[in-house]
DNA sequence: TCATAATATATCAAATTGATATATTCAAAA
DNA sequence: TTTTGAATATATCAATTTGATATATTATGA
């Protein structure tokens, strides 16, 4: 068996601030965590599904006109539990897969400069990245009032943290590349 | 349909350097590659049959007595090419899932004791993990003859770096959920 | 001799991705 | 006013990957 769906802890804690659509739900993932973690359609629909049917969260139309057949999810009680349990166990897999690096691991087979390049863009797309998270940063520590706000910043500052790290070593490592 | 067979890539790497059987692939990718990189034999024997059916590698039976059905790969020309053509483009993914931070941003369900917790169990693991790639730092640094030890020793910098950065926040995180 | 750890290949269900299909609503340009 | 394109919204599919399990052989050590 695979392991256990993940994107239902995802699900659950987007809905314990708010009932959400499915739709809302990939938008809420693809902002703010979407640095820590990523999801698809595929996934989160038929999570929903799978959720209602374990009474986890429940399912209810938008009565708005205008709204077409918007579906909102709201947690219940059991799902909330199902929160709780997974915040309390210890055990977290955080999966990296650095493609950059495993071009550098293989690099000998092209040589110095193609490594360079695969540095200097890896640092490129790190620069932008590290200003959208530096901007969540400022905006995190203006809005003190909101209760999950320690939180969210905490893994914003965990991002920069290690953005910066990386582009610390994508300075050496181009230094150790041109010899 | 999803993306392509990252696992090729990992399997052509390493066969640029040596001769081997899944077995083998698998113990390479569980050794120096794993803190960046993971792969299943669920994953490695589909693939090498389905490389061999399109020429990358090519497969031969060990023949020393005692070596029962044992099966190496040879890569082909047709593979280095490949392997060249993925070392060249910019594109390059690194997928990331930290489910530390997952917890840590729905902290708020449970309060700042659990997400200390967290924060302490992923601080252990980095402290012991980043042991092992102080070990390999050392050993790379010894052996300057390999050719290929420029770009190992690079993978196991980047590690470094970004696992003490890890720590440095994991303190910064416990101070501010400690108020 | 016996047990068990390591080696070795293979397959499977479940989870996930990335793409695509389909349809509606909204905003702006023609 | 119309139309065109972007955003919203749900759903499904093939391909990839994981983690588990099955099966069998060889090596090691008690």
């Amino acid at each position: 068996m695979a392991k256990d769906r993940k994107i239902d802890v995802v699900i659950l804690g987007l809905l314990s601030h708010e009932d959400l659509t499915g739709y809302d739900i990939k938008k809420r993932i693809d902002g703010a965590i979407n640095f820590f973690w990523k999801g698809s359609f595929g996934s989160i629909y038929p999570a929903l599904n799978a959720m209602e049917e374990a009474g986890q969260i429940k399912s209810y139309k938008a009565d708005d006109p205008g709204s077409r057949g918007k579906i909102f999810y709201h947690i219940t009680q059991k799902g909330i539990n199902a929160l709780k349990q997974w915040l309390n166990e210890d055990q977290a897999s955080n999966e990296l897969k650095y493609e950059t690096l495993l071009k550098l691991y293989f690099g000998g087979v092209e040589g110095a400069d193609t490594a360079i390049r695969n540095v200097e863009v890896f640092e490129s797309n790190i620069k932008s990245e590290l200003e959208v998270l530096k901007i969540y940063e400022k905006n995190l520590r203006a809005e003190q009032d909101n209760e999950d706000h320690k939180f969210f910043l905490l893994t914003v500052m965990f991002g920069i943290e290690t953005y910066e790290a990386y582009l610390r070593w994508c300075a050496k490592a181009k230094k150790i590349l041109m010899n």
